[in-house]
DNA sequence: TTTATACATGAAAATATCATCATATAAGCA
DNA sequence: TGCTTATATGATGATATTTTCATGTATAAA
């Protein structure tokens, strides 16, 4: 007889979280606010060189998800991780270096 | 000035990987592996309560994304995990017990 | 008090993913 | 040979996700 280890519903909020960074502008935004803390939605845009109601989309939606968070000053709306956690799975995906 | 970290390659490659993973039933899946080593379909059917035309859909599909192998003995084809390193994804996504 | 900047929003179009069904193939067995 | 079991396949429809575009709102600055 088999054991069956994670239960459906860890299952299914494992899988909504990989679904929310499954995708490489944000990964790319992960990875940046890894590095710098706290960003600007134009600056974001401009090193992605992507427009920016589509960075607003992904960022937005990553808050909503509980990955970012944001803070206003000014003009500027600064976004930065809300939980350092999930970087860990970008390490996780840098070193996993496997021939996948 | 930014530091980009992560090129845009590896983040398609980092992405492609999470998406193919992130799915409720494909976890289900690696997490059984992950337990079991080699598996038929049949019994993973069984065990997710699924039908086994879906199930090998999603088999097929992680195979094919490099996630899984297979191996065919007599009318069974057994699926086990090409490569541990996909596991440290869901042990860090079951450790990452943040308020995701 | 107009104008420019930074960001958000919402609808629509484009695209991708998932589940289902019906059927195919291949192997083993009576 | 014909039947059964295990798995694969492929088309289709249902849904979800992504991108784009056009426009809205808030703040600052001239």
């Amino acid at each position: 007889m088999v054991t069956y280890a994670i239960n459906k519903e860890k299952l299914e909020k494992a899988a909504y979280i990989l679904k929310t960074v499954a995708h490489p502008t944000r990964l790319a935004i992960i990875d940046l606010l890894n590095i710098n803390e706290k960003m600007g939605v134009t600056e974001i845009c401009e090193i992605l060189n992507c427009e920016q109601s589509l960075i607003s989309h992904h960022l937005i939606n990553m808050k909503l998800r509980g990955i970012l968070k944001s803070e206003k000053d000014g003009l500027n709306v600064y976004y930065s991780l809300k939980e350092k956690d999930v970087t860990k799975l970008i390490e996780c995906i840098e070193n996993c270096d496997c021939n996948m």
